[in-house]
DNA sequence: CGACATCTTGACTACAGTCAATACTAGTGG
DNA sequence: CCACTAGTATTGACTGTAGTCAAGATGTCG
């Protein structure tokens, strides 16, 4: 029961009080631009929340009350349609930004996949201090903008590539994006941290699980990828995977 | 030969000096929250430029030199595989904004698709408004964020949807998009200008142009559309239309 | 171990793609 | 005005890729 409508969220207990300072997403979050001064009112107005894996972070119709970035885990952003079907839209990573300023409800679900952490502010706060520091705002639109790029990406993926262009572009675009954090340099080769399940690679890549499951395999097969376990994926030859995305 | 790869823009003879008060997507554009000084300064930097169809406003891996809005016509977004395989990652209509601040360059093609007029500035000058004036900079993010959502709406159709809820779903959005502008409202309907050819909705909708003709022929056998001539689609009954769509 | 979720594989089907012939439309020049 | 051309659109016949349905295997957790 992955997907149960739970909203399983616990606010952490203050633990010895995380600085801004020493932030593992600090350089790369919404908050990359700040100086000290505007790192200190956000250091006041954040809380970290914790959600376990299938659980929702914030829904498609309800009323949005927090705005934030993912410090650690995955969380997949999904649009269902009414007769089930659904496609995955984004898939967020640490310093990745959840929400959006001025709006009552976002488009579409935001899941936990695995165990997130999120570093929250209330909206009408953030939206506050995105009026005054300008450093925020900008940070926001370039990360928007890089977001509508990956999403422009994925719509060619989408439209136009094979079944087995789709999942070999999935393995390139995780090592890409992941280098920091489950991403691992072996000897002759790297280790793919793949945190979804088949159908949710499937609802990623517009398949079925079963031709998601088809692909993986005839991949394995033809010595382009290795399946250390269900979700490590070895890639020996990192420029043999590449040549099989089509582009 | 429409899409040669020409870049045959010409700048307008400076007119009776077009004001920013009159101008028509003075409230919709990145300039709808400008202040009158913040207009002023607008108004001294911007130049109108007019595209013929089927020339390229930007190319995706040229030097990004200006960016701008459009003021008249529509532009297409697309990608393009070695093999020739294309996606439309969008449309731009009357207001939109083309280009990305800070970028050396766009991941995709702007082409127009009918003439298109653009309200530009050239990137430095317009980057260095865009550090002083924060109402440009709130309307560019909130409009940007717009297009994320409609991006993701658009990978649902493209990984989801049937050939049929395509087609219904894209008359859909240009009935509702583009409600100021090429559509009218009729005794007992409506008519959607649709300015692309049978191939460009196919790579909009990662159709081929046979599947796409072959729809369109379905949905006019059963009574959804009427098509008035090749580019003008009669919707007598836009809730039957909006069935189809799967939404 | 047993129960349940997840994954793999097979057999068959169907939707959209490919290839090809024909029709329609718009623009050009005699 | 009509003939000619080139681009665009429609329709048909056939094919192929991915979807569907189903059985069995593997993995995980109590």
């Amino acid at each position: 029961m992955a997907h149960n409508r739970a909203h399983k969220a616990q606010t952490d207990a203050p633990m010895a009080k995380e600085t801004c300072a020493d932030c593992p997403i600090r350089h790369r979050a919404v908050c990359a631009r700040c100086e000290t001064d505007e790192l200190a009112l956000l250091e006041q107005m954040k809380s970290y929340k914790t959600y376990s894996p299938g659980t929702a972070i914030v829904w498609a119709e309800e009323p949005l009350v927090s705005l934030g970035s993912i410090v650690e885990g995955v969380a997949s952003l999904s649009r269902t349609m009414e007769d089930g079907r659904r496609q995955l839209v984004g898939l967020l990573l640490p310093s990745d930004f959840i929400g959006r300023p001025h709006q009552e409800s976002v488009a579409y679900d935001v899941v936990a996949v695995t165990e997130v952490r999120i570093c929250e502010f209330r909206k009408p706060e953030f939206e506050a201090l995105l009026a005054k520091s300008p450093a925020i705002g900008a940070r926001l639109l370039d990360m928007t903008m890089s977001e509508l790029d990956a999403a422009r990406e994925w719509m060619l993926l989408l439209g136009r590539k094979t079944a087995r262009e789709k999942v070999a572009s999935l393995l390139i675009m995780l090592a890409r994006r992941v280098c920091t954090g489950p991403i691992a340099v072996h000897p002759g080769g790297i280790i793919i941290e793949l945190p979804l399940t088949r159908e949710e690679v499937g609802d990623f890549l517009g398949l079925t699980l079963e031709t998601t499951s088809r692909q993986m395999s005839a991949l394995k097969r033809d010595g382009i990828i290795e399946l250390q376990d269900m979700h490590r994926v070895h890639i020996p030859d990192l420029s043999a995977l590449l040549a099989e995305t089509g582009d």
